[in-house]
DNA sequence: CGATTGCGAGACTCATGGTCTCGATATCGA
DNA sequence: TCGATATCGAGACCATGAGTCTCGCAATCG
């Protein structure tokens, strides 16, 4: 039932979507979906987390080829129909505190997790540079997809995912290490 | 009234902002509000235009100085009380394409013009590699903070914005072009 | 075969965006 | 000065959708 939900939420546009409607094309009565959970918002996070893939598994050698297959995923996915159930989620997440607080730690911090792993190994490797802020990485390739999610500025693609990664690669892989000059206030 | 309306708006959270509630406190009818814009989101949209800051003008010669800059004004503009109203504005937004159109053209854009202006400046003057996409530059500067402000899972701060600036700057520059091993699929 | 429980269905409450109406006030013309 | 008209605050009203309560049916259990 819970799969079933899912798939409901995802038939359905991005706005769409109302309690009486999954129940009814659930089968089920609304009170049975608010016997499980507490809120609309709620399903719609289940729904999220349901569908997180399965662990790749299998990744190049290369870091490069890692976080690009990785940053392509994630492109794939935010341009999907769960791309929308995203921009619910996290549209309902402002002004909602508890339900940011399930969002980042249910579906961001493990995704993002899966990317710094790969960081991390690359920083192992020497492929990246050895002070490499990993936090601070992850947001420089990954955000600029998100934000075409949310903005919509711009198309999320995979194509995007390899420039922006080849963009920020340099910096990454520890160019020279400081900017023109310093960077202290 | 324009300007009372920002401002009260401005006074309560995120959230908790209701048309009512702005009429009362603007001391109007909600009918009068409603002789003005066409929805709530207009509304809350026009007080985020008129908060755009007049131009900063004087910016330094330096294009990496120059972005640091705009960098960190925009990361302080984003962890104001305005950021609030832009939480606010791009939730409505998702599930609504008028408003999502309106605030591209006549917030984000504008935005995304000046911080262009600095990157194309910083290609002509050599400082920036001479093929560099500049609106993919933008997205990997300028997405993090935004994201932030989305997501919540890290600050947005003025040192934030330093960091990520130096972490992308090798690219930005001009570092090896081209990573590891080219860059097609 | 009867009692109890589970659940679909849908009525109900409440909040909020958006519309309609009224009455007071302020302006304009005579 | 006085009446007609337009404006606007106030708030009643409607629609929608989240969340709660109630009912009745049916399946299960004793």
């Amino acid at each position: 039932m819970l799969d079933s939900a899912r798939d409901l939420v995802c038939e359905m546009g991005p706005h769409a979507v109302t309690v009486d409607g999954i129940a009814a094309a659930a089968g089920v009565g609304k009170q049975t979906i608010y016997r499980w959970w507490p809120s609309k918002s709620a399903v719609i996070m289940d729904a999220l987390v349901e569908l997180t893939d399965p662990v790749p598994a299998d990744l190049p050698d290369s870091a490069y080829e890692a976080i690009r297959l990785q940053m392509r995923r994630v492109a794939r996915m935010l341009s999907s129909r769960n791309g929308e159930l995203i921009r619910e989620v996290v549209a309902d997440a402002q002004g909602d505190p508890a339900l940011a607080d399930t969002f980042r730690e249910r579906f961001f911090a493990y995704r993002r997790a899966r990317g710094a792993a790969s960081l991390t190994r690359g920083v192992a490797t020497g492929e990246l540079r050895p002070d490499l802020d990993v936090d601070d990485a992850l947001d420089l390739l990954y955000a600029p997809l998100w934000l075409r999610l949310l903005i919509g500025h711009r198309p999320v693609s995979p194509a995007a995912a390899d420039r922006l990664l080849a963009l920020a690669w340099p910096g990454l892989a520890g160019g020279h290490p400081s900017p023109p000059q310093g960077e202290g206030s």
